[in-house]
DNA sequence: ACTCGAACTGACAAATTAGTCAGTACAGCA
DNA sequence: TGCTGTACTGACTAATTTGTCAGTTCGAGT
């Protein structure tokens, strides 16, 4: 029976990598980091999301405290979404899983690029 | 067409998570940090994992070059396994995310205890 | 001779995640 | 009036990931 690592692992990697998880939280996260932005604008900003996924991951990291939801609550809708201060101590960590990411993408690079 | 996230992303955040991401590598690079191990002694030392997955994102993870196997040819096979040079840069970020899985873990806690 | 353990592999089933499609409410604009 | 945009939800389908189970090869122990 395959298990989620959603479910409360005792190993706190696994416990911080569960908040980070999903297909596109850290790109979604990545754009926060510069600053708030209305679910629309997020949209755009990554093109390959589907509204759905986003609203998903969105709400998800709400769920968890990492994301704050600001909604105006007019219609036509108007929310916002911003890290909240306890997100905001993620932010470091996300600097230097960010900082290993680009040596490892040089890396991939130079790999594919010397046996194709 | 759901996209898995080994597929080469340009963000570095998804490029870092694609190597730890497995729902057992943070377990597995956990206990090999310690120390190289055999496959057996790690597959006693997280009774959870099967022999299959174990296997699995340990050859995942000696592609990404971030783990080292030590085969000894012999047979009964004897193969040890050991946390690269590459794989060692990876060390400091695992110790941030540990650290905030760790704090991540004891807010979880707290709040599931108060509305149960 | 028989069983056990080592480190796997392949075929396949089940769980989990991601994605599609339709539909909601109502303001603003032509 | 009809159309568009906003931020969603529900019911599904499809892709991906995990896990189960059997089988391999050969040395050591009983």
């Amino acid at each position: 029976m395959p298990v989620s690592k959603k479910e409360v692992s005792a190993c706190p990697i696994d416990s911080m990598l569960s908040v980070i998880d999903g297909r596109w939280k850290g790109t979604i996260l990545w754009r926060l980091l510069s600053g708030p932005m209305r679910t629309s604008e997020l949209r755009r900003s990554v093109p390959e999301i589907t509204e759905r996924m986003l609203i998903r991951h969105l709400h998800e990291m709400v769920e968890d405290g990492i994301l704050l939801r600001h909604d105006r609550k007019t219609i036509p809708p108007h929310v916002r979404y911003s890290i909240s201060p306890y997100g905001m101590t993620l932010a470091p960590v996300l600097e230097k899983i960010c900082e290993w990411g680009r040596k490892h993408q040089a890396r991939v690079k130079a790999k594919t690029k010397s046996m194709p």
